[in-house]
DNA sequence: CGAAACTCCTGAGCGC
DNA sequence: TGCGCTCAGGAGTTTC
């Protein structure tokens, strides 16, 4: 579900509601997610104080004095800020109590993690991540430096973490339309000045797409429980078959991949 | 080493 | 109404 807008919604959405809070207990009701859950969580956390709420890449993070709770919401995590007494949901999985409100992760698939670190960003799975697609050390050089003798297509590129975070199916289609860049295309043959202009469109369309709380395809919900708008402003991504907004030609689909892929063949070469 | 395939899991939508 | 099939917004792990 989420990709880095839905991601920084989301944080956007709790941050007010747990920023400073003390945790008076949580409740773990579903173990297995992509990872196990720590069964000492509640034992490490009752009673601290989240003092931050942070994002890295898709990884969410919410750290306390003792460490940090890192949450993924996988392919359909979601979560919600509700009242201690709502009943649970199917699939709520994780429960952090505060004095008056409840943070709950839902997650049918199961894909999302809660992990617990001292050092978050020392974990080996935050690591290696590349740069924020945002933050200026997100350039046009160094994606065309790194691309140099890569074979491999500009799509899977650009949705690799170690490359640059926070990327996935929707955007990655949307600003290679964007860009005029066929999605096939081997990174390693992209010059620079075309470097440049995707670097742009990653980071309007990201930009945008968080102004618009994100994409809600069908189910994504902010933590309020409100809808992301940027379905609205999807060029390609769904609407294979369809016209291209720009020159008229019939979009194409392609399992690229194994992710769905729409493009305009006029427009993207 | 890089690149591609495979894997985890549930639910929605479709054709029959 | 139900069955079986396909597909879905991620990304770590395995295989070639």
């Amino acid at each position: 579900m989420p990709e880095l807008p839905e991601v920084e919604t989301t944080r956007q959405g709790i941050e007010p509601y747990i920023k400073g809070q003390k945790i008076r207990a949580v409740r773990i009701y579903e173990r297995r997610l992509r990872w196990l859950i720590d069964a000492k969580l509640p034992t490490i956390l009752t009673g601290e104080v989240i003092t931050d709420v942070s994002r890295r890449g898709k990884y969410l993070l919410l750290t306390t004095a003792k460490g940090t709770l890192i949450i993924h919401l996988g392919m359909s995590g979601s979560l919600r800020m509700v009242d201690h007494h709502e009943e649970r949901k199917k699939h709520d999985h994780v429960e952090l109590q505060f004095e008056t409100l409840s943070l709950r992760l839902n997650d049918p698939r199961r894909f999302g993690a809660v992990l617990w670190a001292k050092e978050p960003l020392e974990d080996p799975r935050l690591a290696k991540l590349g740069p924020e697609p945002l933050a200026r050390s997100f350039q046009a050089k160094t994606l065309f430096e790194r691309s140099r003798g890569i074979k491999r297509n500009i799509k899977s590129f650009i949705m690799d973490s170690a490359i640059v975070v926070g990327v996935g199916n929707i955007y990655a289609t949307e600003a290679l339309f964007q860009a005029g860049i066929h999605p096939e295309q081997a990174a390693g043959n992209i010059s620079h000045a075309r470097y440049l202009v995707l670097v742009k469109a990653i980071k309007q369309i990201l930009r945008r797409a968080i102004k618009a709380g994100g994409t809600t395809l069908k189910d994504f919900l902010d933590p309020d429980g409100k809808p992301g708008y940027f379905r609205f402003n999807l060029k390609v991504y769904g609407r294979g078959g369809e016209a291209c907004v720009s020159c008229g030609e019939e979009l194409k689909s392609m399992v690229l991949n194994q992710r769905a892929t729409v493009y305009c063949p006029r427009c993207q070469k």
